[in-house]
DNA sequence: GGACTGTATTTCGGTAGCGAAATTTTGGCA
DNA sequence: TGCCAAAATTTCGCTACCGAAATACAGTCC
């Protein structure tokens, strides 16, 4: 799409707009600009999980395997599954699926703590490491393309206001 | 953990903030804030989703059947189920599943379009419009009170960047 | 007007997630 | 030592979601 020569501040519009707009009529209390940034925010999630579905499938992995190795990577090869429960977010019944299937297709292996005999010891094996790095450049790639719209500096103020927003709430929720 | 005293603009750090630092040194080439915005985001989108599910249930009813319910109203309270397939970001089956127990409930009546037999047309009950706006005010509580920390200007800046994003998205995925 | 392409919705089979309860172990405390 | 609350993980029952195929209808082309 060539430039436009208008030289208006107005960006166009995007779905979030479209549907910002149908809701004021009905709910006049409605802030656009809160509205507006929680939708785009979900509708960006979700799309982003979608990719990294796709993405990582030509590597034989699903997004929640990619995932899991990918927190367990990132802590050194090891972790115990409540140090993945915070980190990915889940309840701890959905820890153990996901280990379970990694285990079975010999991505992590799981031994009994020996300090500690209520803990287990997630340990990410060669294989997992291996399919981890594979998919490892698939999945950034679309969050590059996508923020790179942005300049520097506004990836910065928005990594920023998104910090203050999750100050609120981790003050709340206790982590 | 008591103030610094230097008195340096950096605001606290939240959780992302330790995440990204302990994948700096694991992976050089990742740019923090793109992380850190995707990361926040993310659980932002799944807290948020959370508060919805506890707050609505004091209503009977679960997440998912009030979004439902409030896409429908949104829409004047008549839709066809690929507009709710487009609205919440699902696929067609799930939409299917959703519309079978919400017309369970009563709270909604699906009836076969007349001018095209392949539609079916989805319609708000009296008792899906008094179920939705019961629950209507206790879901955009935690998003103002989340957002709520933002200055109005700053609202502004942060929905402003993320259309940019979805623009860049929405180019792409035809939608 | 009959075959053909495309669209709207549902059905089917399978997976992942959740909440709640159970299990095992720990660390304190009488 | 023996009891007990708290913690880590798993099991269980259930629901929602997805992809792919099936069904039913609409509009078009010859």
């Amino acid at each position: 799409m060539p430039e436009h020569p208008t030289p208006q501040p107005h960006p166009p519009r995007d779905w979030t707009d479209g549907h910002v707009e149908r809701w004021l009529p009905v709910l006049a209390d409605l802030d656009p600009d809160i509205e507006g940034a929680v939708t785009r925010m979900s509708r960006l999630t979700h799309h982003l999980g979608r990719v990294r579905e796709q993405g990582v499938s030509d590597y034989g992995l699903h997004k929640h395997e990619f995932d899991t190795l990918h927190v367990l990577a990132g802590r050194g090869g090891h972790a115990a599954p409540s140090d993945l429960r915070a980190d990915l977010n889940l309840a701890p019944a959905s820890v153990t699926g996901r280990l379970e299937s990694l285990e079975r297709r010999g991505f992590v292996l799981r031994t009994p703590s020996t300090e500690d005999r209520r803990k287990v010891d997630i340990v990410l094996t060669e294989a997992g490491r291996a399919a981890w790095q594979e998919a490892l450049d698939v999945v950034g790639r679309e969050e590059r393309r996508l923020l790179g719209v942005l300049s520097e500096d506004e990836r910065r103020t928005l990594s920023g206001l998104l910090r203050k927003v999750m100050l609120a709430q981790e003050a709340t929720a206790g982590g």
